[in-house]
DNA sequence: AAACATGTTT
DNA sequence: AAACATGTTT
């Protein structure tokens, strides 16, 4: 505890923190000691009272934040609190501006929050120090979407995911983005991409190129920003770095569709792995895609991207991962849990579906293995032969099996005790369907 | 062929080249064109006539060059033709001194080549462009080795495999490396280790960390050579690169063992790992150890390291290839090649080893899938009971098979047809082990 | 240590 | 596209 004669863990059970207490915690929120500890906001509550009626509106808000000393980096929060990792519920706040006037310590600043949706209320940066991610069409209906490629490979560079919601694309290979808006925006508006870590974890952290590929001759060779992981092949294309926070973007003009065209069309190309040590590191990444106009966000639409070397493998993968949990079958070293398992109950009864569900039999030494092999065999061929051959052979077994008993009986009566049980063969699979 | 006019492929077929065209050919040996097109020497013939008895020695040599221009670089050759990837049947020949006045074509020089095994006989760099991984112990009788760990977990930091000759090290840990002298070799000797690429293709190119860990701030704050692959922690470590070859190594001060110990241990570490893009890059990678004394090479040594997450992990896969195909397991997927398999006699019989050889049924269906786990548990459970058990089994057997004899002889004698066979549980798994 | 994730080789 | 290689997570 190297900051433990400054700081309370709670406040308001304690005895009331000395203004110069208060002021000094205030002061070095976010900033990390020479120990490793560090103070911040671990929780905050807002309470917002809105009242709005189409033109006007009115809004008080109150901020509640709890501030705390911790001792080691490691568990540095994210203040996007109680944030999955899911695009769709991430809260909305975490589009506050808070580009303040201390770089180091952007939290400072964030004493009121403009009211969500409202982003042309003030002026303010376009990069705040934790980016919103919130989809946004805006007044113009800002929209992007992806084209179906015409046939869907396993090794396709690039493939989107509608279930996932989520781009899968080969690292530098171009992958068209289409934009539209529904209502045409004022002349002069620009699209911004630029790419975030997805993980409250990380999301402070500026997204860039790994070094390995952004020291490298491939690729690089006269291009203006190597460092950059997003690039776009428009040709008035142009590379940025916020000065404060150090993100980085790519700016293209917003265009207008050509004649008899919805969408416009822009090339992206990702220029690391989403593995890549150094770089995104596997960590997740959006593309954040904002329509602005002089430094205001008229609209934003965020995609989650995994760059990497199978993307039709990857997809796969991850929408499978994705059903539900019975459907996958129990891999080898696994127990089989059929605890968890929901059985689904047809109106019509006679359950048809998961009737050839694919299932795995670990079996130790080869003599068993040859057994079961043959079972197996025989209980699914045994499903395919008809009822009235069944009918035959059951006949059959019955014939047999009295000629057997005989000869069974004939020795019984000479007294003899037998060595050897040998039974004519039978199909312990096959049922009666009537 | 962009250099067509300039060279014949084949020079004894074709007519003599011009003094101009020899010349101009053997001015450019190496250097590679702006189109990609370069001339090198493809073959070379050494014919050593040598008379050595004792003191004097008398040697003559002549050499055979072949030079072509080639289209491209990438068909460029490593000198050391015909050589393979394992080190025992590298050319003792790579040890030539080929450093000369010409930097970018080190080849210019290379009119004779020393003696083998006489390093002594010229002054000469230590660092060829090509260096010798033969191992030589020399006249002091230098050698190497490793200490087995104490406890060899499948988890530890290294481990080497005396039968495949190869060091498994994790990244950036710690490696002791002892060293010894069978005769005191002259004071001021130094120890050099420098990490060459083992492959042909890549032999020329100098190993070095990859951007990624040269450039983060992990292991490099006030290091003296963060872009050195291999390091020691001798206090006197020396950190050099080659101007010409700009290649790295570390060099510590050859030092006598301490009293009562046979070695001299010194700790090395290696700071990427083998899989690293934009350094070793999954390209097998040898240490050379040389005991040097002003620069003339006094033995050698050359351990192949893998660099790796999980040394043990990796030393038994590799140690398990090595093996013959045998002994590998059929996997999921593989077909089952029964055709292949080598059946052990054993003097006494009862094969042991492979029975417990583990397999994979796929079965489609819950249904059939229960029923076959519970004969697999019955089969597997059955080898378990001991033989009085199964004795008494089968006496019961005999036992229950009489009396539903009977009662099916009952049935029978009322001349109904049974519905219904049931029969007493039996087990086709149990054999008699007599 | 096993399972997994994910780039590369076959 | 499957199998493999190899670092990371569980």
């Amino acid at each position: 505890m190297s900051q433990a004669s400054v700081s309370t863990t709670c406040t308001p059970s304690g005895p009331p923190m000395s203004q110069e207490t208060f002021e000094y915690l205030w002061n070095t929120l976010g900033e990390v000691t020479q120990e490793g500890g560090y103070t911040n906001i671990t929780s905050k509550e807002s309470i917002d009272y809105a009242f709005s009626e189409a033109e006007d509106e009115t809004s008080i808000s109150v901020e509640k934040y709890r501030i705390t000393s911790n001792d080691s980096i490691s568990d540095l929060l994210n203040p996007i609190i109680g944030q999955t990792t899911t695009a769709s519920s991430m809260s909305p706040d975490s589009q506050t501006n808070i580009i303040g006037s201390s770089a180091s310590s952007p939290y400072n600043d964030t004493i009121t929050s403009p009211p969500p949706y409202s982003p042309h209320t003030s002026m303010q940066s376009p990069i705040p120090s934790v980016p919103s991610n919130t989809d946004y069409p805006g007044d113009y209906g800002f929209t992007i979407s992806f084209s179906q490629p015409s046939k869907e490979t396993k090794s396709t560079t690039w493939t989107y995911s509608e279930s996932l919601k989520k781009l899968y694309v080969r690292m530098a290979t171009t992958c068209p983005i289409r934009f539209k808006c529904l209502r045409q925006p004022p002349q002069g508006c620009v699209i911004r991409a630029m790419p975030i870590f997805m993980k409250p974890e990380h999301v402070q952290e500026p997204v860039k190129r790994c070094p390995n590929h952004a020291t490298s001759k491939e690729h690089n060779e006269n291009h203006p920003a190597p460092t950059h992981l997003c690039r776009c092949e428009h040709k008035l294309a142009k590379f940025v770095e916020d000065p404060y926070t150090s993100r980085q973007s790519v700016l293209i003009p917003h265009e207008i569709p050509q004649a008899g065209s919805e969408w416009v069309t822009n090339l992206f190309q990702f220029m690391c792995l989403g593995s890549c040590v150094g770089g995104p590191n596997r960590r997740p990444i959006q593309i954040v895609l904002t329509l602005e106009k002089d430094n205001q966000v008229l609209g934003r639409r965020a995609v989650e991207v995994r760059i990497c070397a199978c993307p039709g493998r990857d997809r796969k993968a991850d929408e499978k991962a994705a059903l539900p949990p019975c459907k996958q079958s129990p891999k080898k070293g696994q127990k089989v849990n059929i605890i968890n398992e929901i059985t689904t109950v047809t109106p019509g009864g006679k359950k048809r579906k998961a009737e050839d569900e694919p299932f795995t039999l670990s079996v130790r030494g080869r003599e068993n293995y040859e057994i079961l092999c043959r079972l197996r065999d025989s209980l699914e061929l045994s499903s395919m032969v008809p009822q009235n051959q069944i009918d035959v052979y059951k006949q059959k077994q019955l014939d047999t099996n009295r000629q057997w008993l005989s000869m069974i009986l004939a020795r019984e009566n000479k007294n003899k005790l037998m060595k050897k049980v040998k039974r004519p063969q039978h199909r312990p699979g096959i049922k009666s369907r009537t």
